[in-house]
DNA sequence: TATGAATGAGGGTTCATTCAT
DNA sequence: TATGAATGAACCCTCATTCAT
């Protein structure tokens, strides 16, 4: 994934990920059908393993929303934002129009269990009267929207900003 | 560009681009003597063109900052959201580590000098006591991820959303 | 020939000779229906040219053949070694396979024709007792081959020759 | 080698090399870099290895000069001349001026050694009174012109010669 | 007569994929 | 299970050739 993030999907040669893991190309072949099926795999066995996780850490919470919230976002950074994970996003939306089944099921099964979580946190605080009324989709979208950009800014053009300031979230 | 925005630059071949020009391949090299040059050309053009609209406009107002600053956002949005230049942000994410000289091209002229726009008119705002004391720079940046964000979203994974209720920022 | 003795018939470029011309390749063709029959032509009239040249100046002869060898030497050398001819032997060399029917006509027209005058001179001086008996054939194309060879030399790896001693004919 | 020889470099094709050693175009590349990198590996490992050979005959001799001279011309015949080695002046000439280094790395390594050869045994007749007082340069280069010569003649021009008494110097 | 924009076949090169070992 | 030599389709690019002007 390390290679794929990096470079994107054709520009990441079989040769270079069968160098980087110490075998060669034909052996990837005992292993994947085909590149893009080793791509879908990439993506979808880190996925998978980092959703479980996520989903128990979300619902033992005690304490009002708003620190659920916030400790969900700090969370989200120390889960995505600083770890090998954060190549996905811009790996995802560079390539999503080149492997449709692939996003289909990123979207489903990362964004909007993702984004659900944080719509069911914002209902509830709407609810109990923490936060005032609004729709809990688009501020669900706007919390996370940050997030993700940072991520992919920070996986693309970042490198080449001479304006440091990033991560802008730490200071939530 | 829609070409390339939409597969990406090594999925984008010089064929298709030919044929969706209604021309052959060897023409293209009479106008731009590689596909690298040809891709820069194609962001570049657009970008000359755009910025020197987009100073203009951003100086001539009268009435609050808060005021300025709903319409800029939505100025931007009419401006790169709506139009072609939308694909351009997803195309140079996707694209940055393979052209790094075009990448600085693009953060220095286009992204730095757009959130100096927006740092601006957060400082006047903080001075003259509309907004509340913030690092400006922060502030900026925030309201514009998710104005970019939304528009890479829209040319990636937003086609395999189901839930459909983007355009977030229509109701600032 | 200038061009195609400096770089070899598919090294030279249409656009090359048209530009070196100050016309356009387009204009070329209203002239030459190929590139073959271009370089062909090329060839053929200087050639031609020449030829008739060198006929009548062989003929005109009174004094030994001894001094008359001597002179046909020096005279190869004036009409071929040192003008623009010079390139010809080893275009004609390196393109023979290529061309069959050209190399055809330059050995019958050029390489045998200019062998002749020479056999011709040294029978005569066999005969006349000037020179001891030997086959003339063997000595014409002795006498030659260090000619066309320093001409073929020079035209292609003397620019790499660290020693430069060549024109080893101007002694004779 | 046969195939340079025959067509020169860019008339030879890849694929026909490939189909020439019964492989096809794409195992090349598993050798050599590039076209280029073939062609100067062609010429130098053949150059290489004979040079090697060539250098431990040269000494081993006993009697005249002028008898050491006679054996080492029919010895360059029958090392250069009659083998795979002769297509190498015609395409060495054919070549240069596109190959810079392989042009250097060739005169210096076979033409420069070979006549400094042919320098050595002539200086060494004149010293003794076998040869009378000439400049060896000279002598060396119109020993060697033939022999070179007869060789580029024969890989080119000669198959369209209908007069065929060549290999003039057997009599030497 | 001359242009120059356009063509398209064919070249060198890359690289995902295969398969005998 | 693992190799690595070999493949061949497909890419970018070149350039001789054409043709409307």
């Amino acid at each position: 994934m390390d290679l794929f993030a990096g470079h994107g999907y054709s520009s990441t040669k079989l040769d270079d990920i069968a160098t980087h893991e110490g075998i060669t190309k034909g052996t990837i072949y005992l292993y994947f059908e085909s590149k893009e099926k080793l791509f879908q795999a990439v993506i979808q066995r880190i996925i998978v393993k980092e959703i479980e996780k996520g989903k128990k850490l979300a619902v033992e919470h005690e304490g009002s929303q708003r620190d659920l919230l916030r400790k969900l976002i700090h969370y989200w950074w120390s889960m995505v934002g600083e770890t090998r994970l954060a190549g996905i996003p811009k790996l995802m939306t560079s390539e999503a129009s080149n492997f449709p089944e692939l996003s289909s099921f990123f979207v489903d099964n990362v964004t909007c269990r993702a984004r659900a979580i944080f719509v069911e946190i914002i209902e509830e605080g709407i609810t109990n009267g923490e936060f005032r009324k609004l729709d809990a989709n688009y501020v669900a979208r706007l919390v996370l929207a940050p997030l993700v950009f940072a991520v992919i800014w920070e996986k693309s053009l970042s490198p080449y900003d001479k304006e440091k300031n990033h991560m802008i979230f730490i200071s939530i």
